[in-house]
DNA sequence: CATGAATGAGCGTTCATTCAT
DNA sequence: AATGAATGAACGCTCATTCAT
């Protein structure tokens, strides 16, 4: 099933290169095509949305999302493996772009990136379970909403310098700690 | 000098109404002139380019915008001034899509929304600076990377539900406190 | 009947100074309305086509044409005249742009220019027909032939240098006289 | 490497049919891809912009250029030489109308075409000059204002009947004599 | 009369997607 | 399986002309 014809690999190989350096956002697969020196044909039967293909361009990302998880689900302080996490997803956000449209997206195209969301978001239940237990983080949070949060604050730092990554995470690192009332 | 002959106002006030309904990300003139029912001439008269007919989308929330952080900055406990301006931007940036792109535009359109758009951004200055000098937002933000963070905020909201706003505007709000070492 | 209103004459003078600046090739109505201060209606009260108008562009070189035909008519060296003649014309047709239009056109919108073009044209026979008598001019060519071969020099000239309008029309000159076959 | 498929090459010719019965002076893709039933896209596919047509267009005449120019340099008698060239032009200017806007061209699209319109000048340089040299031409005008003057006549012959071109070239021919003074 | 708002045909251009080769 | 030619909807924009005010 797996097995690809060797000129069918190479093609594939080179739409992906290409595509890794194009936007993300949108990823206009006749110009893939081109550059690739390949077919649009190609593309589509390799992936026939532009989803797909970014599906595949982050599963890598998403494989080490799941690390990410599984290595801060392990540190017996759960309040620091949350922040940890925390700081590293947002990092992988930055550097995938695609990895938020992925993660929101409803519908899965494969099989292996529909697994490895699941476990992900399994992991990060989890984690963030724990952090509320431990008092490290609000408990009127899901990690569905968290996410968002992290989308959120990708969204700002694209719109500035990188410069602002570290101190935009820290503001949402601070603001998910439990707290006296916001404006008491 | 505004005395708008009665058919013109009512193009306009028709495709305004149209374009209020679309997605202020990606306003098309020719859709827009379609379902109003208009020319795309007409639309074209009215406001030369999409950015144009943002900025008149967003004029009026320019205005309350200006409005808010003069009434904040009427306010003796700087800290809550500051954090109830905040709420109440974040607030107009959900309500006018357009907003975000208005404000961070380099160029525009209209000498009323530059005019707004620099008394607005002043009046913010002043209200993080006196802020951050009454100790209750960490000092290390300028007015720019608050207001880029409002815009990850609402970003945030946009991707659920519009129950989260509250939770979501609190993290923000909480976030930029000043604190011990996020790590710590 | 030529009695115009005080503001009318003004709308009037204001569109022709506008037009006098403009390309005679592609008189843009409404572009000639907006710099002028004017409506476009007013525009085209005034003047019902893009031809008209440069009709009245044209009309005060109308009559310089006619003078220069009539000083020619006057010379008593038959040859001389019509070289005069021919340099003066291409020099009106450099200067303004619209008369190679107004002067091929078969319809004349206004009745003086209809008239105006025929005593040239007549003039301009009249001027050939002598130069030819006198052997000055090959005798081959028609009036409208070598109003034709004008427009062609005028063309040349047009695209290159102003520099060029010497030689070119010494080229002209030169070629309309009577010579020994060609390929002698 | 030429090889283009059959569809497409169909495809090709038709637009390329469809162009030649335009004006060369205005050829407007859209309306061609209609008249060709076929759609904008394939045009566009062919002939990026409508130089590039107009390029396609002039091809054939541009290499016939070069060899008349190729056969008048061989010609021992240089003034004979370049008065048969120079009729042959003409020619091709009125069989070809987008030939002027070609050669007159600051940039080309088509290498090959580059590289013709190149050698054209070059050869044309050299006519010129050894019909300068040898008395036939007077020798106060460069190769490129010939080719204006050309144009100049191709511009005279269009704006009446093709049975003025004999004529007309005439003209040309003689004017570019060497003589006495022209008003002397 | 003057105005200028409105019209709408039509051009240039792009791009996702299909399908003949 | 791969190719890339073809499609055509749709957008941005311009401009000559009409017509309500």
């Amino acid at each position: 099933m797996n097995a690809l014809r060797a000129d069918a690999a190479r093609s594939r190989e080179r739409i992906l290169e290409v595509a890794r350096r194009s936007d993300p956002k949108s990823l206009r697969l006749n110009e893939i095509a081109r550059e690739a020196g390949v077919g649009v044909g190609t593309v589509y039967r390799h992936f026939p949305t532009a989803h797909a293909l970014l599906e595949e361009l982050t599963r890598e990302t998403l494989g080490r999302l799941g690390e990410v998880a599984a290595r801060a689900c392990a540190d017996t302080d759960s309040g620091r493996g949350f922040e940890t996490a925390l700081r590293a997803v947002v990092d992988l956000h930055l550097e995938a772009g695609g990895l938020q449209a992925v993660l929101l997206a409803d519908e899965d195209v494969g099989e292996e990136v529909a697994a490895l969301k699941a476990s992900i978001f399994e992991r990060f239940d989890e984690l963030l379970r724990r952090a509320q237990e431990g008092g490290a983080v609000r408990p009127d949070l899901s990690a569905a909403q968290v996410e968002r949060l992290v989308c959120g604050v990708e969204h700002a730092i694209r719109l500035g310098e990188p410069a602002d990554r570290d101190v935009f995470v820290d503001t949402l690192v601070i603001g998910l700690r439990p707290s006296a009332a916001p404006m008491g």
